[in-house]
DNA sequence: ATGTTATTTAATAACTCTATTAATACGATA
DNA sequence: TATCGTATTAATAGAGTTATTAAATAACAT
Protein backbone atom coordinates (compact mmCIF):
# COMPACT_ATOMS: atom_id res chain seq x y z
CA UNK A 1 0.00 0.00 0.00
CA UNK A 2 1.72 3.21 -0.87
CA UNK A 3 1.53 6.54 0.71
CA UNK A 4 -0.17 9.02 -1.33
CA UNK A 5 2.74 11.41 -1.01
CA UNK A 6 2.36 13.44 -3.97
CA UNK A 7 -1.24 14.12 -5.42
CA UNK A 8 -3.36 15.64 -2.81
CA UNK A 9 -4.51 12.92 -0.62
CA UNK A 10 -8.17 14.30 -0.07
CA UNK A 11 -8.91 15.15 -3.89
CA UNK A 12 -8.00 11.45 -4.95
CA UNK A 13 -10.67 9.95 -2.14
CA UNK A 14 -13.13 12.74 -3.80
CA UNK A 15 -12.81 10.96 -7.21
CA UNK A 16 -12.23 7.60 -6.26
CA UNK A 17 -15.61 7.83 -4.25
CA UNK A 18 -17.18 9.95 -7.20
CA UNK A 19 -16.86 7.17 -9.49
CA UNK A 20 -17.74 4.75 -7.61
CA UNK A 21 -21.11 6.47 -6.05
CA UNK A 22 -22.09 7.18 -9.51
CA UNK A 23 -21.85 3.21 -10.51
CA UNK A 24 -23.52 1.87 -7.90
CA UNK A 25 -25.56 4.69 -5.77
CA UNK A 26 -24.85 5.70 -2.26
CA UNK A 27 -25.91 3.34 -0.38
CA UNK A 28 -24.12 0.06 -2.22
CA UNK A 29 -20.88 2.08 -1.85
CA UNK A 30 -18.63 1.48 1.42
CA UNK A 31 -16.14 3.44 2.62
CA UNK A 32 -13.92 0.76 2.92
CA UNK A 33 -14.43 0.40 -0.89
CA UNK A 34 -13.79 3.51 -1.86
CA UNK A 35 -10.68 3.94 0.75
CA UNK A 36 -9.63 0.91 -1.38
CA UNK A 37 -10.13 2.70 -4.62
CA UNK A 38 -8.09 5.51 -3.54
CA UNK A 39 -5.13 3.59 -2.30
CA UNK A 40 -5.45 4.57 1.57
CA UNK A 41 -6.38 3.69 4.49
CA UNK A 42 -10.06 3.38 5.01
CA UNK A 43 -9.80 5.86 8.52
CA UNK A 44 -8.67 8.61 6.32
CA UNK A 45 -11.60 8.46 3.71
CA UNK A 46 -13.37 9.76 7.70
CA UNK A 47 -10.10 11.79 8.49
CA UNK A 48 -10.81 13.83 5.82
CA UNK A 49 -14.71 13.96 5.48
CA UNK A 50 -15.88 12.97 8.70
CA UNK A 51 -18.68 10.91 7.37
CA UNK A 52 -19.74 9.02 4.47
CA UNK A 53 -22.77 11.51 4.18
CA UNK A 54 -20.68 14.27 4.08
CA UNK A 55 -18.15 13.21 1.93
CA UNK A 56 -21.34 12.12 -0.27
CA UNK A 57 -22.97 15.27 0.01
CA UNK A 58 -19.88 17.26 -1.16
CA UNK A 59 -19.91 14.98 -4.42
CA UNK A 60 -23.83 15.27 -4.67
CA UNK A 61 -24.47 18.98 -4.89
CA UNK A 62 -21.71 20.06 -7.29
CA UNK A 63 -23.09 17.06 -9.87
CA UNK A 64 -26.27 18.43 -9.09
CA UNK A 65 -24.91 21.64 -10.44
CA UNK A 66 -23.73 20.29 -13.50
CA UNK A 67 -26.56 18.49 -14.52
CA UNK A 68 -28.95 21.82 -14.47
CA UNK A 69 -25.75 23.73 -16.05
CA UNK A 70 -26.73 23.94 -19.73
CA UNK A 71 -30.16 25.31 -18.66
CA UNK A 72 -28.84 28.21 -16.92
CA UNK A 73 -26.38 29.28 -19.24
CA UNK A 74 -27.90 32.32 -21.22
CA UNK A 75 -27.22 32.64 -25.08
CA UNK A 76 -27.64 36.06 -25.31
CA UNK A 77 -28.22 36.01 -29.29
CA UNK A 78 -28.59 37.33 -32.57
CA UNK A 79 -28.97 33.37 -33.98
CA UNK A 80 -32.58 32.44 -34.21
CA UNK A 81 -34.71 30.84 -31.86
CA UNK A 82 -34.77 27.65 -33.44
CA UNK A 83 -30.97 28.00 -33.39
CA UNK A 84 -30.43 28.68 -30.34
CA UNK A 85 -32.75 26.11 -28.81
CA UNK A 86 -31.06 23.46 -31.21
CA UNK A 87 -28.19 24.52 -28.99
CA UNK A 88 -29.52 23.86 -25.83
CA UNK A 89 -30.74 20.64 -26.65
CA UNK A 90 -27.27 19.93 -27.62
CA UNK A 91 -25.82 21.62 -24.95
CA UNK A 92 -27.88 19.44 -22.36
CA UNK A 93 -26.92 16.43 -24.41
CA UNK A 94 -22.79 16.48 -24.70
CA UNK A 95 -23.12 16.93 -21.68
CA UNK A 96 -25.10 13.87 -20.74
CA UNK A 97 -22.93 12.36 -22.78
CA UNK A 98 -19.63 13.10 -20.99
CA UNK A 99 -21.81 12.11 -17.60
CA UNK A 100 -23.77 9.24 -18.63
CA UNK A 101 -23.79 8.31 -15.24
CA UNK A 102 -25.31 11.47 -13.59
CA UNK A 103 -29.07 10.80 -14.23
CA UNK A 104 -28.74 7.75 -12.16
CA UNK A 105 -27.34 9.09 -9.53
CA UNK A 106 -29.82 12.32 -9.23
CA UNK A 107 -32.55 9.93 -9.55
CA UNK A 108 -31.58 7.17 -7.20
CA UNK A 109 -30.74 9.97 -4.36
CA UNK A 110 -33.85 12.02 -4.59
CA UNK A 111 -35.57 9.57 -5.02
CA UNK A 112 -34.65 7.02 -2.22
CA UNK A 113 -33.81 9.82 0.15
CA UNK A 114 -36.41 12.48 0.65
CA UNK A 115 -33.90 14.31 3.26
CA UNK A 116 -31.66 14.67 -0.16
CA UNK A 117 -34.98 15.91 -1.46
CA UNK A 118 -35.85 18.43 0.88
CA UNK A 119 -32.44 19.66 1.91
CA UNK A 120 -31.98 20.67 -2.12
CA UNK A 121 -35.56 22.20 -2.03
CA UNK A 122 -34.36 25.34 -1.04
CA UNK A 123 -31.28 25.76 -3.80
CA UNK A 124 -32.92 24.20 -6.42
CA UNK A 125 -36.43 25.83 -6.19
CA UNK A 126 -34.75 29.20 -7.36
CA UNK A 127 -33.33 27.74 -10.27
CA UNK A 128 -36.52 26.68 -12.17
CA UNK A 129 -38.53 30.02 -11.63
CA UNK A 130 -35.65 32.02 -12.75
CA UNK A 131 -34.55 30.27 -16.19
CA UNK A 132 -37.90 29.31 -16.74
CA UNK A 133 -39.18 32.77 -16.57
CA UNK A 134 -37.05 34.13 -19.34
CA UNK A 135 -38.01 30.93 -21.66
CA UNK A 136 -41.16 31.76 -21.39
CA UNK A 137 -40.60 35.44 -22.71
CA UNK A 138 -38.52 33.80 -25.29
CA UNK A 139 -42.18 31.07 -26.41
CA UNK A 140 -44.39 33.91 -25.47
CA UNK A 141 -42.50 36.30 -28.46
CA UNK A 142 -42.58 33.37 -30.98
CA UNK A 143 -46.14 31.89 -30.23
CA UNK A 144 -46.92 35.93 -31.34
CA UNK A 145 -44.77 35.56 -34.16
CA UNK A 146 -46.53 33.27 -35.10
CA UNK A 147 -43.58 30.53 -35.66
CA UNK A 148 -44.71 27.82 -32.79
CA UNK A 149 -48.02 26.71 -31.38
CA UNK A 150 -48.14 27.94 -27.06
CA UNK A 151 -46.23 26.00 -25.33
CA UNK A 152 -45.33 26.19 -21.73
CA UNK A 153 -41.30 26.66 -20.54
CA UNK A 154 -42.03 24.02 -18.04
CA UNK A 155 -43.58 21.36 -20.65
CA UNK A 156 -40.41 22.12 -23.25
CA UNK A 157 -38.11 21.51 -20.34
CA UNK A 158 -39.44 18.30 -19.64
CA UNK A 159 -39.83 17.20 -23.06
CA UNK A 160 -35.49 18.01 -23.16
CA UNK A 161 -34.95 16.42 -19.85
CA UNK A 162 -37.50 13.40 -21.20
CA UNK A 163 -35.67 12.60 -24.63
CA UNK A 164 -31.78 13.74 -23.63
CA UNK A 165 -32.12 11.93 -20.23
CA UNK A 166 -33.49 8.47 -20.55
CA UNK A 167 -31.12 7.62 -23.72
CA UNK A 168 -28.26 8.16 -21.55
CA UNK A 169 -29.72 5.82 -18.62
CA UNK A 170 -31.31 3.34 -21.05
CA UNK A 171 -27.59 3.40 -23.18
CA UNK A 172 -26.28 0.60 -21.38
CA UNK A 173 -29.08 -2.16 -21.10
CA UNK A 174 -30.09 -1.50 -24.63
CA UNK A 175 -26.16 -1.93 -25.39
CA UNK A 176 -25.57 -5.21 -23.63
CA UNK A 177 -29.33 -6.52 -24.34
CA UNK A 178 -27.91 -5.58 -28.27
CA UNK A 179 -24.11 -6.47 -27.68
CA UNK A 180 -23.47 -3.28 -29.51
CA UNK A 181 -19.90 -2.62 -30.36
CA UNK A 182 -18.37 0.47 -29.49
CA UNK A 183 -18.87 1.95 -33.02
CA UNK A 184 -22.62 0.77 -32.87
CA UNK A 185 -23.15 2.21 -29.99
CA UNK A 186 -21.79 5.65 -30.79
CA UNK A 187 -23.81 5.60 -33.53
CA UNK A 188 -26.62 4.58 -32.08
CA UNK A 189 -25.79 7.62 -29.69
CA UNK A 190 -24.98 10.27 -32.36
CA UNK A 191 -28.19 9.44 -34.06
CA UNK A 192 -30.36 9.82 -31.30
CA UNK A 193 -28.95 13.62 -30.52
CA UNK A 194 -30.18 14.02 -33.64
CA UNK A 195 -33.72 12.29 -33.81
CA UNK A 196 -34.12 14.37 -30.21
CA UNK A 197 -33.37 17.63 -31.73
CA UNK A 198 -35.90 16.96 -34.61
CA UNK A 199 -38.79 15.42 -32.23
CA UNK A 200 -38.29 18.91 -30.18
CA UNK A 201 -38.19 21.42 -33.28
CA UNK A 202 -41.57 19.98 -34.45
CA UNK A 203 -43.55 19.31 -31.54
CA UNK A 204 -43.32 23.25 -31.37
CA UNK A 205 -44.84 23.87 -34.73
CA UNK A 206 -47.43 25.71 -34.66
CA UNK B 1 -46.82 -9.78 17.40
CA UNK B 2 -50.11 -11.98 16.60
CA UNK B 3 -49.58 -14.84 14.31
CA UNK B 4 -50.39 -14.76 10.37
CA UNK B 5 -52.74 -17.01 10.68
CA UNK B 6 -55.89 -16.69 8.48
CA UNK B 7 -53.98 -14.78 5.46
CA UNK B 8 -51.31 -16.22 3.12
CA UNK B 9 -48.56 -15.25 4.87
CA UNK B 10 -46.17 -15.95 1.90
CA UNK B 11 -48.34 -13.62 -0.20
CA UNK B 12 -48.41 -10.54 2.94
CA UNK B 13 -44.17 -10.95 2.63
CA UNK B 14 -44.25 -10.89 -1.04
CA UNK B 15 -46.35 -8.09 -0.93
CA UNK B 16 -45.13 -6.39 2.33
CA UNK B 17 -41.12 -6.64 -0.29
CA UNK B 18 -42.82 -5.46 -3.56
CA UNK B 19 -43.84 -2.10 -1.55
CA UNK B 20 -40.30 -1.68 -0.02
CA UNK B 21 -38.72 -2.49 -2.75
CA UNK B 22 -40.49 -0.08 -5.21
CA UNK B 23 -40.18 2.47 -2.71
CA UNK B 24 -36.28 2.57 -1.54
CA UNK B 25 -34.79 -0.44 -3.68
CA UNK B 26 -32.70 -3.29 -3.24
CA UNK B 27 -30.27 -2.47 -1.36
CA UNK B 28 -31.70 -0.04 1.05
CA UNK B 29 -34.31 -2.52 2.19
CA UNK B 30 -33.67 -5.19 4.66
CA UNK B 31 -35.18 -8.86 5.35
CA UNK B 32 -35.86 -7.17 9.02
CA UNK B 33 -37.66 -3.96 7.65
CA UNK B 34 -39.97 -6.27 5.49
CA UNK B 35 -40.77 -9.01 7.96
CA UNK B 36 -42.11 -5.80 10.16
CA UNK B 37 -43.87 -3.98 8.03
CA UNK B 38 -45.74 -7.77 7.18
CA UNK B 39 -46.19 -7.94 10.82
CA UNK B 40 -44.05 -11.43 11.25
CA UNK B 41 -40.56 -12.48 12.15
CA UNK B 42 -37.60 -11.75 10.42
CA UNK B 43 -36.40 -15.54 10.00
CA UNK B 44 -39.58 -15.75 8.32
CA UNK B 45 -39.21 -14.18 5.27
CA UNK B 46 -35.80 -16.46 5.36
CA UNK B 47 -38.10 -19.55 5.59
CA UNK B 48 -40.69 -18.73 2.47
CA UNK B 49 -37.73 -17.11 0.27
CA UNK B 50 -34.42 -18.55 1.53
CA UNK B 51 -32.73 -15.75 0.91
CA UNK B 52 -33.41 -11.37 -0.27
CA UNK B 53 -31.96 -12.22 -3.43
CA UNK B 54 -34.42 -15.32 -4.21
CA UNK B 55 -37.24 -12.61 -3.06
CA UNK B 56 -36.66 -10.01 -4.71
CA UNK B 57 -36.10 -11.95 -7.75
CA UNK B 58 -39.68 -13.09 -7.80
CA UNK B 59 -40.54 -9.63 -7.39
CA UNK B 60 -38.60 -8.04 -9.64
CA UNK B 61 -39.58 -10.62 -12.79
CA UNK B 62 -43.15 -9.90 -12.67
CA UNK B 63 -42.55 -6.57 -12.29
CA UNK B 64 -40.06 -6.28 -15.18
CA UNK B 65 -43.12 -8.50 -17.63
CA UNK B 66 -45.85 -5.86 -16.30
CA UNK B 67 -43.21 -2.96 -17.26
CA UNK B 68 -42.95 -4.26 -21.05
CA UNK B 69 -46.45 -5.79 -21.25
CA UNK B 70 -48.15 -2.94 -23.30
CA UNK B 71 -45.82 -3.10 -26.26
CA UNK B 72 -46.26 -6.90 -26.40
CA UNK B 73 -50.07 -7.13 -26.69
CA UNK B 74 -50.81 -6.50 -30.47
CA UNK B 75 -54.29 -4.76 -31.18
CA UNK B 76 -55.25 -6.43 -34.10
CA UNK B 77 -57.02 -3.65 -36.15
CA UNK B 78 -59.32 -2.03 -38.30
CA UNK B 79 -58.46 1.59 -36.97
CA UNK B 80 -55.60 3.47 -38.38
CA UNK B 81 -52.26 3.70 -37.50
CA UNK B 82 -52.59 6.86 -35.50
CA UNK B 83 -55.07 5.40 -33.20
CA UNK B 84 -53.60 2.38 -33.06
CA UNK B 85 -49.94 4.26 -32.26
CA UNK B 86 -52.16 6.54 -29.87
CA UNK B 87 -53.68 3.66 -27.66
CA UNK B 88 -50.14 2.18 -27.51
CA UNK B 89 -48.79 5.06 -25.72
CA UNK B 90 -51.16 6.17 -23.58
CA UNK B 91 -51.92 2.25 -22.68
CA UNK B 92 -48.20 2.32 -21.57
CA UNK B 93 -48.72 5.90 -19.66
CA UNK B 94 -51.88 4.32 -18.08
CA UNK B 95 -49.51 1.22 -16.77
CA UNK B 96 -46.55 3.52 -15.59
CA UNK B 97 -49.37 5.93 -13.73
CA UNK B 98 -50.91 2.97 -11.66
CA UNK B 99 -46.87 2.05 -11.10
CA UNK B 100 -45.16 5.20 -10.68
CA UNK B 101 -42.54 3.67 -8.88
CA UNK B 102 -41.39 0.67 -11.30
CA UNK B 103 -39.23 2.59 -13.73
CA UNK B 104 -37.37 3.46 -9.99
CA UNK B 105 -36.95 0.11 -9.29
CA UNK B 106 -36.36 -1.55 -12.91
CA UNK B 107 -33.54 1.06 -13.74
CA UNK B 108 -31.77 1.38 -10.28
CA UNK B 109 -31.16 -2.68 -10.40
CA UNK B 110 -30.63 -3.35 -13.81
CA UNK B 111 -27.80 -0.23 -13.88
CA UNK B 112 -26.17 -1.14 -10.24
CA UNK B 113 -26.44 -4.91 -10.38
CA UNK B 114 -24.61 -6.28 -13.46
CA UNK B 115 -25.49 -9.51 -12.81
CA UNK B 116 -29.53 -8.78 -12.59
CA UNK B 117 -29.27 -7.72 -16.60
CA UNK B 118 -27.37 -10.74 -17.30
CA UNK B 119 -29.71 -12.57 -15.92
CA UNK B 120 -32.86 -10.98 -17.89
CA UNK B 121 -31.09 -10.59 -21.42
CA UNK B 122 -31.92 -13.86 -21.90
CA UNK B 123 -35.39 -13.36 -21.33
CA UNK B 124 -35.81 -9.89 -22.57
CA UNK B 125 -33.73 -10.11 -25.47
CA UNK B 126 -36.62 -12.15 -27.38
CA UNK B 127 -39.09 -9.86 -26.53
CA UNK B 128 -37.49 -6.45 -28.38
CA UNK B 129 -36.70 -8.95 -31.47
CA UNK B 130 -40.99 -10.08 -31.88
CA UNK B 131 -42.56 -6.74 -30.93
CA UNK B 132 -40.50 -4.70 -32.76
CA UNK B 133 -40.76 -6.17 -35.99
CA UNK B 134 -44.18 -6.35 -35.62
CA UNK B 135 -44.09 -2.44 -35.36
CA UNK B 136 -41.69 -2.31 -38.23
CA UNK B 137 -43.66 -3.46 -40.69
CA UNK B 138 -46.32 -1.40 -39.79
CA UNK B 139 -44.39 1.95 -39.98
CA UNK B 140 -42.68 0.65 -43.46
CA UNK B 141 -46.46 -0.07 -44.76
CA UNK B 142 -47.18 3.48 -43.41
CA UNK B 143 -43.77 5.21 -44.89
CA UNK B 144 -45.00 3.52 -48.26
CA UNK B 145 -48.34 5.50 -47.69
CA UNK B 146 -46.50 8.47 -47.46
CA UNK B 147 -48.30 9.16 -44.13
CA UNK B 148 -45.33 9.13 -41.77
CA UNK B 149 -41.40 9.68 -42.49
CA UNK B 150 -38.86 6.93 -42.08
CA UNK B 151 -38.31 6.22 -38.97
CA UNK B 152 -36.89 2.70 -36.95
CA UNK B 153 -39.25 0.99 -34.56
CA UNK B 154 -36.89 1.15 -32.56
CA UNK B 155 -36.29 5.28 -32.43
CA UNK B 156 -40.00 5.34 -31.62
CA UNK B 157 -40.08 3.12 -28.69
CA UNK B 158 -37.54 4.85 -27.03
CA UNK B 159 -39.19 8.32 -27.57
CA UNK B 160 -42.52 6.63 -25.94
CA UNK B 161 -40.29 5.34 -23.58
CA UNK B 162 -38.52 8.85 -22.53
CA UNK B 163 -41.56 11.07 -22.60
CA UNK B 164 -43.80 8.58 -20.37
CA UNK B 165 -40.87 7.38 -18.00
CA UNK B 166 -39.46 10.15 -16.90
CA UNK B 167 -42.43 11.97 -16.41
CA UNK B 168 -43.33 9.50 -13.43
CA UNK B 169 -39.61 9.45 -12.53
CA UNK B 170 -39.62 12.98 -12.10
CA UNK B 171 -42.72 13.41 -10.97
CA UNK B 172 -42.13 13.29 -7.23
CA UNK B 173 -39.29 15.65 -7.50
CA UNK B 174 -41.41 18.45 -9.10
CA UNK B 175 -43.89 17.71 -7.02
CA UNK B 176 -42.04 18.54 -4.36
CA UNK B 177 -40.02 21.50 -5.67
CA UNK B 178 -43.27 23.25 -7.20
CA UNK B 179 -44.76 22.37 -3.90
CA UNK B 180 -48.44 20.80 -6.02
CA UNK B 181 -51.45 20.14 -4.46
CA UNK B 182 -53.43 16.64 -5.32
CA UNK B 183 -55.05 18.43 -7.99
CA UNK B 184 -52.91 20.33 -9.79
CA UNK B 185 -50.60 17.41 -9.55
CA UNK B 186 -53.46 15.24 -11.50
CA UNK B 187 -53.72 17.75 -13.92
CA UNK B 188 -50.03 18.26 -14.21
CA UNK B 189 -50.15 14.27 -15.48
CA UNK B 190 -53.20 14.66 -17.66
CA UNK B 191 -51.82 17.34 -19.34
CA UNK B 192 -48.53 15.58 -20.00
CA UNK B 193 -50.47 12.47 -21.24
CA UNK B 194 -52.12 14.67 -24.14
CA UNK B 195 -48.57 16.48 -24.87
CA UNK B 196 -46.89 13.02 -25.10
CA UNK B 197 -49.28 11.50 -27.67
CA UNK B 198 -48.82 15.04 -29.95
CA UNK B 199 -45.17 15.45 -29.50
CA UNK B 200 -44.63 11.92 -30.78
CA UNK B 201 -47.55 11.94 -33.57
CA UNK B 202 -45.78 15.06 -34.92
CA UNK B 203 -42.65 13.11 -34.86
CA UNK B 204 -43.45 10.62 -37.17
CA UNK B 205 -45.15 13.56 -39.95
CA UNK B 206 -43.69 13.36 -43.01
C1' DA C 1 18.80 17.93 15.42
C1' DT C 2 14.47 18.97 17.50
C1' DG C 3 9.98 20.17 18.37
C1' DT C 4 5.52 20.78 16.15
C1' DT C 5 1.95 19.86 13.25
C1' DA C 6 -0.30 17.17 9.62
C1' DT C 7 -1.05 12.79 7.62
C1' DT C 8 -1.62 7.93 7.81
C1' DT C 9 -2.30 3.50 9.89
C1' DA C 10 -3.88 -0.47 12.90
C1' DA C 11 -7.13 -1.71 16.09
C1' DT C 12 -11.49 -1.85 17.61
C1' DA C 13 -16.18 -0.42 19.50
C1' DA C 14 -20.70 -0.48 18.38
C1' DC C 15 -23.96 -1.56 15.02
C1' DT C 16 -26.70 -3.66 11.47
C1' DC C 17 -27.63 -7.11 8.28
C1' DT C 18 -28.30 -11.90 6.34
C1' DA C 19 -28.88 -16.45 7.16
C1' DT C 20 -29.21 -20.56 10.01
C1' DT C 21 -30.65 -23.38 13.91
C1' DA C 22 -33.18 -25.31 17.44
C1' DA C 23 -37.22 -25.02 19.89
C1' DT C 24 -42.21 -24.34 20.03
C1' DA C 25 -47.09 -23.67 18.55
C1' DC C 26 -50.77 -25.19 15.42
C1' DG C 27 -53.80 -28.05 13.03
C1' DA C 28 -55.02 -31.98 10.51
C1' DT C 29 -55.21 -36.85 10.45
C1' DA C 30 -54.94 -41.47 11.93
C1' DT D 1 -55.60 -38.54 21.88
C1' DA D 2 -51.01 -39.29 20.08
C1' DT D 3 -48.52 -38.12 16.07
C1' DC D 4 -46.73 -35.69 12.25
C1' DG D 5 -45.82 -31.99 9.16
C1' DT D 6 -46.11 -27.13 8.58
C1' DA D 7 -45.69 -22.42 10.39
C1' DT D 8 -43.51 -19.41 13.46
C1' DT D 9 -40.36 -17.58 16.83
C1' DA D 10 -36.14 -16.46 19.67
C1' DA D 11 -31.42 -16.77 19.61
C1' DT D 12 -27.33 -16.31 17.52
C1' DA D 13 -23.29 -17.00 14.33
C1' DG D 14 -20.73 -14.57 11.12
C1' DA D 15 -19.73 -11.05 8.06
C1' DG D 16 -19.56 -6.33 6.97
C1' DT D 17 -20.41 -1.41 8.03
C1' DT D 18 -19.34 3.33 9.98
C1' DA D 19 -16.89 5.90 12.99
C1' DT D 20 -13.45 6.74 16.65
C1' DT D 21 -9.04 6.47 19.00
C1' DA D 22 -4.35 6.13 19.87
C1' DA D 23 -0.10 5.33 18.04
C1' DA D 24 3.23 5.71 14.21
C1' DT D 25 5.10 8.18 10.64
C1' DA D 26 6.09 12.00 7.48
C1' DA D 27 6.85 16.95 6.66
C1' DC D 28 8.63 20.91 7.85
C1' DA D 29 10.07 25.11 10.16
C1' DT D 30 13.33 26.72 13.49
Amino acid sequence: MKHQVDANTEQVILEAAEKLFLEKGFAMTSTTEIAKAAGCNQALVHYYFRTKEKLFEAIFEKKMRTFVAPFLQNSDNNISFEERLTQLIEAHFDLLKENPKLPFLVFNELLTNPTRLESLKGKLAVIPQTVLSKIEKDLKAEVEKGTIRPISAFDLMLTILSLNVTLFLTAPIFRSINNMSDENFDNFIENRRRENVIIILRSLKP
